[in-house]
DNA sequence: GTGAAAAATTGACAAATATCAAGTTCGGTT
DNA sequence: AACCGAACTTGATATTTGTCAATTTTTCAC
């Protein structure tokens, strides 16, 4: 709860009102390894934060797993198509550690941007944060090579990529898992 | 005018106050092929919107050009990180056709959503909408092969993407202008 | 229009990456 | 602790894509 709060306090000042709505309104997860955040067909209902843990969102193709992203300690989580839009997912959201996870309903963060006015700002600038990361992730697949996109997502993950199952790395980075196996080898 | 009215139109409907303060602010631009809306250093003032024309987003990278997206007639122009950060942009905005927009500043922008409350709902599905279109480029980019991606872009880009310069395609698809080159001749 | 410069095409070859197949290691369950 | 299946690694080979160079085509300024 508290890494929460001053993440969002890092972006806009809270009122104690606002954060006393907050504490009340905020449910707390321990939710194990392998449990699905969310699963194609299901309407987005949370935006969940981790305290701890860590997730990715994947989505299949043609019977392959393609994974769009991992979100870490500190980081939100969402199904920006499916909360947004409130229509079902066609994406999965899955844990991939035991984690700790706060959260807000759909219908809860609306009646926050009604009565708290200066938490839009904070909705925008995630928005935007995110945004912003979704197309670094973007150019980083146009420009880069394999061992780059690689040694990107090092610094991204510094503690759990060694952690993520090989074979979801490979498909977020665009390469088979032999490919990022054979580098994972040569970099060590 | 009346096509940007309707585009909004989709989203939102526009109360008459709406309409008239939208018709006294917006400012229409005729501007050349190769101009720039944005470079370098500079701060996003305008949002755009494209009656006529294309435009690409690029950055340098290494002295060479790589380019994000394009925007074609009916879309918006924007560079999400300068727009609202107000921070100096890296990337560079080009007009590759001469073309027809309008446009509003950042000032004028957050004056509108303050006095048309209804307004912030146009922003956030247009922020929802790019950030999605962002997604699934990213997504193609690391699914799909040179051909498929190719492929999507015609789709995109129906009838302008055959006058789009090649190697401006190229760097946008992860590809060098060769590759490019001998798929669009296997597919002609 | 004409010529210079830029862009696009084409071919030959090199490099990067995928695929397939065979082992090995790892994790979780009993 | 032992087993089973999944995940990972490794090697051999095939395919894709990039690079370099030469040529043709297009664009644009004069």
């Amino acid at each position: 709860m508290e890494t929460l709060l001053s993440v969002i306090r890092q972006l806009q000042a809270i009122s104690e009102p606002l954060e006393n709505a907050l504490r009340q309104t905020l449910r707390r997860h321990e939710l194990p390894r392998r449990h699905w955040l969310l699963q194609p067909g299901q309407v987005s209902e949370r935006i969940f934060f981790i305290e701890k843990g860590v997730a990715r969102g994947y989505y299949l193709k043609e019977d392959r797993e393609v994974t769009s992203w991992f979100m870490k300690e500190s980081d939100f989580i969402i199904s920006i198509v499916s909360f947004y839009s409130r229509q079902p997912a066609q994406e999965y959201i899955e844990l991939l550690e035991d984690s700790v996870l706060w959260s807000i309903t759909y219908d809860q963060l609306q009646r926050f941007y009604d009565a708290f006015p200066e938490f839009n700002k904070v909705g925008r600038l995630l928005t935007e944060r995110y945004y912003l990361l979704s197309e670094r992730r973007a150019q980083n697949l146009r420009m880069q090579s394999a061992r780059e996109r690689y040694t990107q997502l090092l610094a991204d993950f510094p503690d759990s990529c060694r952690r993520l199952p090989l074979k979801y790395i490979a498909s977020h980075l665009g390469l088979s898992p032999e490919t990022v196996s054979r580098l994972r080898a040569n970099i060590v």
